[in-house]
DNA sequence: GCCAACGTTGGC
DNA sequence: GCCAACGTTGGC
């Protein structure tokens, strides 16, 4: 089992949204590096943080899990969708989307700010600088602090 | 295969 | 709204 981050803007679906619905289709990626990891590394059950980006403040917003493996993203030939791919064959499935379940959503949003400044977090791909991957890799031991800091707010 | 131009992401 | 970072495109 591995852990992932996925980033949404809460303009376009925030948290209370996958709350609402239960769970969506994890449509529009279109960069080939998260693309690879929803193709190779993702699995049923994959616990997920959820992360508003473009956001005021800008964190992780609760957790979801992988609910069905990658297949291909037909938003991609769909003229008249935001995601259109012009230059994507048609029936040629070059992007892939999975399925993504609602599991929590934190009382409060764990900001980035806060991430960045706890050293247990070091190294975690989303604090780095100019990192813009909107799915990552997030080790076990880093996604189980995030759970903890999202315990500590909720308390406080 | 290099790299300049361009578009996008996303924090601030 | 600005702009740094960085992925992609396309001329050569």
């Amino acid at each position: 089992m591995r852990h992932w981050l996925m980033k949404s803007e809460p303009d376009v679906y925030p948290i209370e949204a996958l709350e609402r619905d239960g769970a969506t289709f994890w449509e529009g990626v279109r960069n080939y590096q998260a693309r690879n990891f929803m193709r190779d590394d993702m699995a049923v059950g994959d616990p997920v943080l959820f992360y508003h980006s473009n956001a005021e403040p800008p964190g992780v917003a609760g957790v979801a899990k992988i609910a069905r493996t990658a297949y291909p993203d037909d938003t991609a030939w769909d003229p008249a969708n935001h995601y259109h791919d012009p230059s994507c064959p048609v029936g040629e499935p070059r992007w892939l989307r999975v399925d993504v379940a609602f599991v929590e959503r934190f009382a409060r949003v764990v900001p980035l700010e806060a991430l960045k400044a706890n050293p247990a977090l070091e190294g975690m791909l989303v604090t780095r600088k100019g990192q813009r991957l909107s799915v990552q890799p997030v080790s076990a031991e880093h996604f189980a602090e995030v759970l903890r800091m999202a315990r500590a707010l909720a308390e406080a």
